[in-house]
DNA sequence: CGATTCGGTTAGCCATGACTTACGGTAAGC
DNA sequence: GCTTACCGTAAGTCATGGCTAACCGAATCG
């Protein structure tokens, strides 16, 4: 169960990762269509989507010689229910106090 | 602002780094505390809070010598922002799919 | 069936970063 | 003031992983 959640922040910490993750967001995509738009190689898109399927964000399904990537909602959820297991008493007690301090860099 | 998160997700990414993030969502601890239960030296413990701390998923507040770190909700608070920008009409749409599917390993 | 297109896999190179050891700096205690 | 405790920083080593180039398998079309 926290294994899951150390694939997922894994996969997502790689900002070509991410940048990919967030192409499917936006909508399905095979990956031909996916590596058009970046600066990497199609094998380079591959081994991410591979990644990203195997931490639950993204699913593939064939569809003839193509293969099309849509998010999965699994990943997402589990990262969602960890982060919100950190609001806790501590946190919504500091929150006050930073929303004071707030230091704008 | 896109950089925030990326700079949050890979804070988070690293095991040893998770581990001393969770300890310290656990309740507030100097960083000689933190380091005592775990396998690394207190300078990595250091260097770790040293990124979450720019990250923005700690503060750190001097007491002595002594340095207590806490957890930042502005940190947090990004990432659940981000995170909930996916759930967006072709999430919940393929929610029900999924749901059926459900393939458990 | 041969040719083409699309995608996953492998081998190898190289940059990033996590870790330890050693050091310097500051605040409390005798 | 001198020692002790606690912490951050620097330098250096080593493993992890992202990338490309080359190859192989599978499905479509003539």
């Amino acid at each position: 169960m926290a294994n899951r959640i150390a694939v997922a922040l894994n996969a997502l910490a790689d900002p070509t990762r991410r940048t990919i993750f967030e192409r499917v967001g936006a909508g399905p995509g095979a990956v031909g269509e996916i590596a058009a738009g970046l600066p990497v190689s199609r094998p380079a898109v591959s081994q991410h989507l591979k990644v990203l399927k195997e931490a639950g964000l993204v699913t593939d399904t064939p569809d003839g010689t193509r293969r099309v990537y849509r998010l999965d909602p699994r990943g997402l959820g589990a990262l969602r229910d960890w982060l919100d297991r950190f609001w806790g008493d501590q946190l919504s007690a500091f929150k006050d106090f930073a929303d004071q301090q707030e230091s704008p860099e």
